[in-house]
DNA sequence: TTAAAACTGTACTGGTCGTTACAGACTAGA
DNA sequence: TCTAGTCTGTAACGACCAGTACAGTTTTAA
């Protein structure tokens, strides 16, 4: 019975890039038709609730990207420098080494966070217990280990806002180094 | 030949929360008839250009805030250490301890930034520079100044990301003291 | 009191917004 | 083939968008 050519999960990844260009509410319908190369018909039949589903759906393949290449390496690897060695890795990865921005992040400042409420605080509440997690593992006490933890997600976070500002990534790398070489 | 009883320096701080609160896109002149007061007829009298004037006089008036409350204490106070004190107070002030998100970072996310890019670069590269100037007379060496800086500008931004996004201020006020205790 | 300038209310422009209705085309299994 | 389900193009919906036109009111300075 299905078709399936073009498939809703290869969509997805196209909408993430439309909202991080103009943000939630600057990303119009015939925008994403324009880059999908899908009618609204297309887009309605694959995300029946219209742009907040689109938009939740990007959400949560951002988050499941993360579970997968972040979180579950500082989670279950053997040794904890190894899992936070991969962690910097894949975050330099994803961000295009500061070329590309956090949505989540760019999400949760404006009313836009309103509306993803439960799905913005998971994504960086997750990634700031693991990381505690993980370095507690690796022999600091829970309050410095909470504490790393906040000061990295949030360097980080801080970083792709600077980087951008200044249309510098390398703002971002440089930030990234140092946050990476505190824990040595 | 004037009237001026509602100014239109008095509208520029109602301006800047309505921003702050929808983004700049998601910000309607509708909804800024309603939180001014002001019919249309009057904010185009005062803002001739529209929305994007009245966004230019937003970030003009954080600029000229920052430049009395935050860099020239930076760069004129005898004692550095009083001057990056005081920073530090006021930027808690500003940003009301974590409840209040900077709409220069905001707006440096998404394709607004393109609409304000020398303002929204100015922002951020004066408060490095100045910042790092400071920690330079504090003793720091130029490179290690330079990296601080950054670490400190990108750190306060992260954390009103994060604080947003766990709606808990704390998070900024918690990293907000880590940064300072650093310097110690 | 007069004139010029500052300000504002009302009504409207053309356009775009997100969403829906619906018929038709396509595809897969029977 | 038939049929059920998947997908899509076209056209329209009412609502709202940013911006404008313009007459009228209020204020100020002379």
């Amino acid at each position: 019975m299905p078709r399936e050519i073009a498939e809703r999960k290869d969509i997805i990844p196209v909408l993430g890039e439309v909202f991080r260009e103009h943000g939630y509410s600057g990303t119009s319908l015939s925008e994403i038709t324009l880059r999908t190369g899908l009618g609204k018909s297309s887009l309605y039949h694959f995300f029946p609730n219209g742009k907040k589903e689109m938009a939740e759906a990007v959400l949560d393949h951002i988050t499941d990207w993360f579970e997968q290449n972040v979180f579950m390496p500082l989670r279950d690897s053997d040794d904890p420098v190894s899992g936070l060695r991969k962690m910097f890795r894949e975050v330099d990865r994803y961000f295009y080494s500061g070329k590309r921005i956090c949505l989540v992040g760019a999400f949760a400042l404006d009313d836009t966070r309103d509306h993803f409420e439960a799905r913005v605080n998971d994504y960086f509440s997750t990634w700031t217990i693991t990381l505690a997690q993980s370095l507690k593992r690796k022999g600091l006490g829970t309050r410095v280990a909470r504490d790393t933890a906040e000061d990295i997600v949030s360097g980080i976070q801080g970083a792709l806002v600077l980087a951008r500002s200044q249309d510098d990534p390398k703002v971002f790398t440089r930030t990234l180094k140092r946050l990476q070489d505190r824990l040595a």
